[in-house]
DNA sequence: AATGAATGAGTTTTCATTCAT
DNA sequence: AATGAATGAAAACTCATTCAT
């Protein structure tokens, strides 16, 4: 049976296996020093191979950049199929709950793409900007939803999305930067509970009256 | 002495005023490309300078971007300042749109900080951390004092104070990255009504029940 | 007086005399090994300078290839311009001498326009062909125009001006290539008395039938 | 033993096949490129194998080179044997008619010769420079004779035989440089008539007179 | 005080060659 | 015998920094 494999899927597998490998090495490096600061000296090292050995499997130094930032556009692909039609406070929930472990998950990779993004125009449109306008517009519509419904105040939808992102980043900011570490599950729960709570209810008590 | 206005002075305040334009000419090239990316040509250029002459008045390029992030911490020492005791709804709009006009004047200094800070962990203690540490402790404090009060509802503190700081975020970002123009006056104060009214009433109307 | 000059006269100067310097030792390389067997290294030496300081001075290792080849375009305008207008044995002999002379004092520039020409299409069309082209017009008018009068057999005038070239390079060539060295104006003077000797009566004699 | 055809036999057959794959398409690149821009992959590449198989057949890149040297050594010295004796007319129309088809026939190794003897002295007296020893000797011996018969005007032998080679260069040298398809056994006919002719009765009129 | 010129140390990249399979 | 993978050595080039003027 597996001599029936071509012998260029097995090879191709391998090549394929390395590639991660390096991705995974250069991840690490870019994360923790930014695209510019990291050598490609530093990347082989972590990825334990000669320097010159990743251009077996690379073209170039930013070659391996780009390769990490398409490779994570797949996944927030999954995200937003997933969170199609943002119908209630459980699907809110949900949303919250599975964006905070995707990053948590990713967090290296996820790290070089805003390192980059904040410095390099071409990335943040292609990898971030995308990606945030699906979410935005998400968010928008449910806003939109509810409001239309009674549900909601009449608020800015877009102004009400941009916030919601907002509490979204701080929960994942300190695990992203590498100050504090992803959250357990149960934290997660917590977390996002939390945050619908006070994006549907406020903080006041229902009688409460601030200063 | 230096009440007399001795010849040194004079050239004293030369010396500082070319470094402050240095200074300001380094922090476009820092917010654009990066500290790590930028060149001492390109800070020179931005200075209309030689090279060279950048050594007179700095001891290297790193000690420019020290500069500049010292430059900045006497400006928060400000907000701080003027904020502590956070009482009541209007103090809360007074931090939020004080602190969004504040960041939307220094925009270039700031993203300098945060592009360090991202990926320096020194720059991130000693420039960052710290004032976040403040303005956490001014809102947890607020928090705190309002669940006491029976006006906020029993909420985790550090919670909504992380909460708070990523919808401020959310606010000024955009304008940080140089994506969108930094908000004028009457949507600064647009924002920070809507996102303390958000902050204590939420979002839904009273009677209302989300899905 | 001198004072007079603009300061950035001097510096033009001054920077022209260094590149100048460079590219007279980067032909002696280049002519030596050919463009891509030499090193930005040797060029640093021959030139008695460190490696980055060329960097100064010309944008690449191709950039110093190709200054040396746009200076000796020049070079062959002056000649082609003497020599308009080829009308009798004389100015053949002209043409020749002034040839060889010209070719003779600037060995190490033709024979890195030649070594680079044998081997890249565009720099053997751009500097090469055109020139080469220029001269056959030059001696095919000058065939046509004999055999017009009489004067020559009617022989093809492209073969003929071909031959010439030939023998032209059989006598430059080994002082090209650096095993001869090139010759003295008295042997100039004779080669070409020779040549155009043989091109316009032969080597017969009158009454002579060879085999 | 070897006349019994032992297996040894055999394969040392399909290796010599092997290696004449590898110098014809490693003369290829050569001839192209130039030996130095020329790399392992390139000839690998037109050999359709790889890299790493070329070392089975060849100690390195500068050996495959000499053996493109050597393999051509022998074709100069048929065309040698061939015409010794350089007696009459007719023989001197043969050399000339002979050493051109050789030399279209073998484009690429002579191309590569060229090329390297172009920059390295090793080569140009190894395997270029005795050739053209015997051949100028050749041609000096035929004139002198002519001189002392009385047929040829007493002319300089080696100057001679040097237009006389410049000659037959300029009528393959463009092939040989690839801008020029090679020449036709009819082309090649009518060539060496021409040339001939010209070396021997020059082209003016008999009764003519340039200038 | 200002700077053009020079450069050493280091960066990305190339490439001939080796080696295990 | 053939080759994919790995790599040391060296190439082209960059850049922060020094120094003489």
């Amino acid at each position: 049976m597996t001599d029936l494999n071509p012998p260029s899927t097995r090879r191709d597998r391998q090549i394929q296996r390395k590639r991660q490998e390096i991705l995974v090495a250069a991840s690490q490096v870019f994360a923790q020093k930014g695209y510019a600061a990291a050598t490609t000296k530093d990347i082989a090292n972590a990825a334990d191979l000669g320097e010159s050995t990743l251009y077996n499997y690379f073209e170039s130094k930013r070659d391996i950049l780009l390769a990490i930032l398409d490779e994570n556009h797949v996944l927030f692909d999954n995200l937003f199929q997933m969170t199609q039609g943002l119908a209630n406070r459980d699907s809110l929930i949900e949303l919250f709950d599975r964006s905070i472990e995707i990053f948590s998950g990713r967090i290296l990779f996820i790290r070089t793409i805003l390192t980059e993004a904040w410095v390099d125009d071409d990335v943040l449109n292609t990898y971030v900007v995308t990606r945030v306008k699906q979410v935005t517009r998400l968010i928008e519509d449910f806003i939109e939803n509810q409001v239309r419904a009674g549900v909601f105040r009449p608020i800015d939808p877009a102004l009400g999305s941009r916030l919601a992102l907002g509490m979204f980043f701080s929960l994942v900011l300190p695990a992203l930067r590498g100050v504090e570490a992803p959250p357990s599950p149960a934290q997660r729960r917590a977390w996002t509970e939390a945050v619908v709570s006070f994006l549907l209810d406020g903080i006041r008590t229902r009688s409460g009256e601030a200063g």
